[in-house]
DNA sequence: GTCTATAGTTCGATAGAC
DNA sequence: GTCTATCGAACTATAGAC
């Protein structure tokens, strides 16, 4: 939008969506602080109430900016692979995944630096978190749940729902390198080798989804 | 200890945990102020700093007792399978989670309200809150790695981690309910049923975990 | 052990000049 | 749009009486 105006190097108004995401990303909500965000972004700590008027709208924009670019890049993979007819399970859980790691901002730094970000907010009891992530997710989730079920005869919408959310909680709870892994595996595993992480993830999730599928639970 | 001194109505020291875990649980960190806490205790603020002196060490104090209360019932479990012989993978799941839920404080509450405070802290990148997860879950991990890897020939160190640590975050995700199974679901699953979001767990993770060590992934 | 009172800091937000 | 300056409210932690 506006493409009349050349952004000679990146609008304030971006520079603070990309401090603010460092900095929320690294210290929470609560934690982060509309100083901090503002000298990371070079900026005066009014400007940051000029352009977002509270934390909570800075907070909101940041995260509809990076979701939104996430789950486009999700959902353009996923409709080529449903134009194409055939869809493995495979595909469609790395259709959900992958764009987490290669559209999280600042991949020298991980790429999943969002993904805390997101694991917070989506475990909060708060009314306004509760909202942001049914309105930046649900949408979402929707399609890949239905794509789920088209996938896997014998998947009901409670399985398939399940399934759905354990499949992104086990991603997202990994994207984060704390050097756990590397911890627990003797050196074995490297966890901010997110490739080799997400290669299991997908082998991991595609084998539970179709054990949800054969399996008699309501009855 | 100290069983010479009835407590009359819960020793104060204890009070204020309870307290600590409620507020800590619904807020996060940063989030929680001392202030509340004492409110929420009936005590004075003060009290807090002269039983545990910083934020810090009440914060610790806290988790620690919840984290180690849950995982002496999973590895008093995991003794219990491991004295009989033959162990099938559901069963080590299921010790695995199925005490979070029990021994996750305030039952009316949903039982997991101490899970998210575990995302929490083992997505932060601050030294303090790793060092107290490693502190906390290292040497109960290790023993569940270890149950992982003899109940499944073919499942080697890397994949064994890999597969606990998805376990671990595809579960604890799920056990905050926050309304998002049923909306998802259009009514069919119901997240504040942790029985049922335990069973399919334990249906996923199983099949995940013996699809690890099928695939060969490092070759 | 438990309290009141307060010191010292940091926070979100706004007013107003340019 | 962007800044400096500041208000008023919250916070952690401590001092000191009982």
């Amino acid at each position: 939008m506006t493409p009349s105006r050349p952004p000679a190097r990146g609008s304030s108004r971006e520079d603070i969506l990309d401090a603010a995401e460092a900095i929320f990303a690294a210290r929470g909500f609560e934690g982060a602080s509309m100083r901090a965000i503002a000298d990371e972004a070079g900026v005066a700590q009014a400007l940051l109430h000029y352009h977002y008027k509270t934390k909570e709208g800075l907070f909101e924009a940041m995260f509809a900016r990076r979701s939104g670019a996430i789950n486009r890049i999700r959902l353009a993979r996923l409709d080529v692979m449903l134009a194409r007819g055939k869809t493995s399970v495979e595909d469609i859980v790395e259709a959900l995944l992958r764009p987490t790691i290669e559209a999280g901002h600042d991949p020298s730094l991980g790429g999943g630096r969002f993904a805390g970000l997101i694991l917070a907010v989506s475990t909060s009891e708060g009314d306004w978190q509760k909202g942001l992530v049914a309105r930046s997710y649900d949408p979402m989730a929707e399609r890949f749940i239905s794509a789920l079920k088209a996938a896997l005869p014998g998947l009901d919408r409670a399985n398939a729902t399940w399934g759905y959310l354990f499949v992104v909680g086990a991603a997202l709870t990994q994207m984060t390198p704390t050097g756990r892994a590397d911890r627990l595996s003797e050196g074995e595993a490297r966890d901010d080798d997110t490739d080799a992480m997400l290669a299991r993830a997908v082998t991991f999730a595609a084998a539970g989804l179709r054990a949800l599928a054969a399996e008699e639970h309501g009855h």
